[in-house]
DNA sequence: TGCCAGGCCGGGT
DNA sequence: ACCCGGCATGGC
């Protein structure tokens, strides 16, 4: 088996030990990219609680984190973890929405795939992982999104070798292997994430009772 | 009880 | 071009 097969019976093995994820988990797009950014090596977790106070304190708007004292926004999303860093980066994402698009995400959102892609990445604060997943989950375009979970299942698969390829190269070589089909990409990632957190955590020597292996070698779904 | 979670930046080699 | 320390809360 090819890893360009590979990569697309992982999808089949997933789907079918898991279903659909429905991810991103939010409302709203602007929701979507607020999580991105707050759930920045953070557990989800924490991240519900942070989006909680957000709502509770009607700041979940572009408007409103726009007005907010940075000091009072980052004991709001305290939760969440690094708060007085992510205080920031949201500011500096509501001040590039404001200065280049009136504050209307969908006008930023009208861009193309590229331009966008690179006008949030170009956003103090944003890296790759959480600009694509505002590309695919917030704007709904078709990127793959590249998370720690993804690189680490695909080396402890020898797809990848461990901590050699970056996020790029990962990112071209599953893009290479699946159809641009926003809705399976969407999905892709949200399966990873949660096939990593049962079953490919860090410390575990190895994927334990991970279905994917499985599934390779009998064609079929683990029970 | 430590280790880890859906990263990213800035300064130093 | 890498490498590393810093950033911080809450869960298992």
């Amino acid at each position: 088996m090819t890893t360009r097969e590979k990569i697309r019976a992982f999808y089949d093995a997933m789907l079918a030990a898991y279903g659909p994820q429905g991810w991103w988990p939010a409302e709203t797009p602007f929701e979507v990219v607020v999580g991105a950014i707050l759930t920045q090596n953070t557990n989800w977790k924490n991240v519900e609680r942070a989006i909680a106070n957000l709502k509770c304190e009607g700041l979940l708007s572009p408007a409103a984190l726009d007005a907010v004292d940075a000091a009072r926004l980052a004991e709001v999303i305290r939760p969440a973890g690094y708060f007085r860093i992510k205080a920031a980066r949201l500011k500096h994402f509501i001040a590039m929405l404001m200065e280049r698009f009136g504050g209307d995400l969908d006008a930023l959102f009208a861009l193309g795939t590229a331009s966008l892609r690179e006008t949030v990445l170009a956003v103090r604060g944003i890296g790759p992982e959480t600009a694509d997943s505002i590309v695919l989950y917030a704007a709904g375009k078709p990127v793959f999104v590249v998370d720690a979970y993804t690189a680490r299942i695909l080396a402890r698969h020898g797809m990848i070798e461990a901590g050699e390829a970056g996020y790029e190269e990962i990112q071209d070589l599953m893009a290479s292997a699946l159809p641009d089909d926003v809705a399976l990409l969407k999905e892709y990632h949200a399966l990873l994430v949660a096939v990593g957190k049962r079953h490919c955590k860090k410390r575990a020597p190895e994927c334990v009772g991970c279905p994917l292996e499985r599934y390779l070698e009998e064609g079929r779904p683990a029970p």
